[in-house]
DNA sequence: GTGAAAGCGCTAACAT
DNA sequence: ATGTTAGCGCTTTCAC
């Protein structure tokens, strides 16, 4: 009932030739009679003969196969980056075995061993946030199967790196605020200790200082999920401020939705009264109203650039040469909207 | 420099045993003496021995991968689908290998083929819009390897299949603008011969025939992209007919937000000059202004249910077992929210 | 120019 | 209870 796939001594036995011979036709290795090549070839076809890659593989000791780990795959932001790793990696003839780290590091050293199993040829990683050990990715570098982070990285390890600038593009926010008149603005940042969220704080930071307005700590909120709620909360809480900002600059979008609806339920008008701008330009940002400013992340050029590094890393260690490793470092660009777009005068 | 990664071989010649014994001690068999087993399970923990996969699957002839096929992965509803299948297909000790057809037909044929080389043990896929010949499916059936199809899916294939029952969601959210109060609703439909665009229209008539409404052909919009723009022409079109619908149910949330946004700007008031709907339920939706009513769709439990069926497929017949293909519909919900709620009276 | 044989890491008869 | 052998499909010496 169900017919094996056809192998390279199928075609052999069928051409009375050996399996070398035939293999040898396939990969187009020079000493071959013109004849002989053409035969397999055609037969190859007819018989609709497929390369078994797991034979091919195990051969050569590697999988062609690489590794994903990422936070949360419904997400925007993480989904368009996916999209770009597939996209090289088929091209690269590549295939990509992908892991939920659901920000969970458990859950993340759980998964990167499953991918140390399953033998990928190298690994693309975003590490959860509460990731602060890097034992279980170190194990990788042991065996030399390259890693390339992304997005959320760590000084921790000498690998190659993409992120984007987080500091510029929430230095860009926050001047973009000043400009358009605020004077009181809060940050609403991201989890203590990861690095983006970290770079944020800081172009913030340095935006007020460059234009002499003054570092209120009681004007930044932590988040730890990074979620709707937690915009949400935080708005409450700034808003009963005996001096409550005039401007709000979010981590990232969802936490920025969480601002405006919050601003809606108390009958606060964006911009005018409170302007507000988030971070990632997720697709939803452009289509809620008051349209969203945001800083836009190119998720699908990471998830290219990223790939592209690693790829070029596995083939230089499979050829024993030496690698270099680089941070590659990613522009943002203000999209500016109306959440944030004061009227003139 | 780079470390081989330990095998069977390394650990036998340490405790001057077999390889059999090393494997078989590893795999719980009976036969084995018990200090022999212990001795080879401590080294291999300290030597952090890991199976080769690609080792037992080429013995085994199968690849524990199961291929996707997805036609966009930067969408809600699909990267929800991929999270379903992700965790099932983990749990069960199967990784995924994902390929984005872009709802473009050649593209779908040649990755389905490349999925086929690849040695998947079996095949979840929502076809392309433009996917009419299903000769690269039948390609699997052929060779035995058991497919399920999930969301888009076709009577032209005897396989088992996971859908939405999009007439019924259809009807509810049809019914349930008549039941607001809409005495002539438009329909934006999905793409002709794509078989939950037409259940949907087909749910949408028969909502009106139940309530004695006519069905208006001229407020029969169509689409072929299904996007924003799409949405946005198809309202402004209904809006210049001369006696124009006072609800609107769209085929997909995406054209939804489009209508939305074409009525802002026309300065029609949502829902009372208006009442719109649509139909997947993202995240989106949720967020925006009014928020939108729609019809949700399970995506995370489509994929759950599918790979389910699927495993259990792949199972039966390397087990060399009859299986019986069946159709899972799953129940859509209504959610009403603000778009479509009318004042009463 | 082509065949024979070894071996990638593992399992499963078949021996002993 | 353990060792020996063969073989999964393929590539790559080494012969001839």
């Amino acid at each position: 009932m169900k017919q094996q796939p056809v192998t390279l001594k199928d075609i052999a036995a069928k051409l009375g030739v050996s399996v070398a011979t035939v293999s040898r036709a396939l990969r187009g290795y020079p000493d071959i009679r013109p004849e002989t090549k053409e035969a397999v070839l055609e037969l190859a076809e007819e018989m609709r003969y497929r390369p078994n890659p797991l034979a091919m593989n195990l051969r050569k000791n590697q999988s062609n196969i690489i590794g994903l780990m990422i936070p949360e795959v419904v997400h925007h932001f993480f989904s368009s980056i996916i999209e770009g790793v597939m996209e090289i990696a088929e091209e690269q003839g590549y295939t990509v075995m992908i892991c939920q780290s659901n920000e969970d590091f458990e859950r993340e050293r759980r998964d990167v061993g499953m991918l140390l199993s399953a033998r990928v040829d190298g690994l693309l990683i975003s590490h959860a946030n509460s990731t602060t050990d890097f034992a279980h990715l170190q194990e990788y570098l042991d065996l030399g199967i390259p890693i390339v982070m992304y997005d959320k990285v760590t000084d921790d390890l000498d690998v190659s790196k993409v992120v984007v600038d987080d500091y510029q593009g929430s230095f860009q926010a926050t001047e973009h605020l000043i400009v358009q008149g605020c004077t009181r603005i809060a940050h609403i940042r991201g989890p203590q200790g990861v690095k983006n969220a970290e770079e944020r704080l800081e172009g913030y930071k340095d935006a007020l200082l460059k234009h002499h307005l003054p570092v209120d700590e009681e004007l930044i909120k932590n988040t730890y999920r990074v979620d709707l709620a937690e915009g949400a909360t935080a708005t409450s809480e700034l808003l009963s401020l005996p001096h409550p900002p005039d401007g709000i600059y979010a981590v990232t979008d969802l936490v920025a939705l969480g601002v405006m609806q919050t601003l809606r339920e108390s009958g606060i008008s964006v911009p005018n009264q409170m302007a507000v701008i988030g971070f990632s330009n997720w697709f939803v940002s452009s289509v809620v109203d008051p349209p969203l400013s945001t800083v836009h992340q190119p998720g699908t050029e990471i998830g290219k650039t990223a790939t592209t590094m690693l790829i070029n890393e596995i083939r230089l260690g499979q050829a024993d040469q030496s690698v270099v490793h680089e941070t590659r470092v990613l522009n943002t660009r203000l999209v500016v909207r109306d959440s944030s777009k004061r009227k003139r005068g």
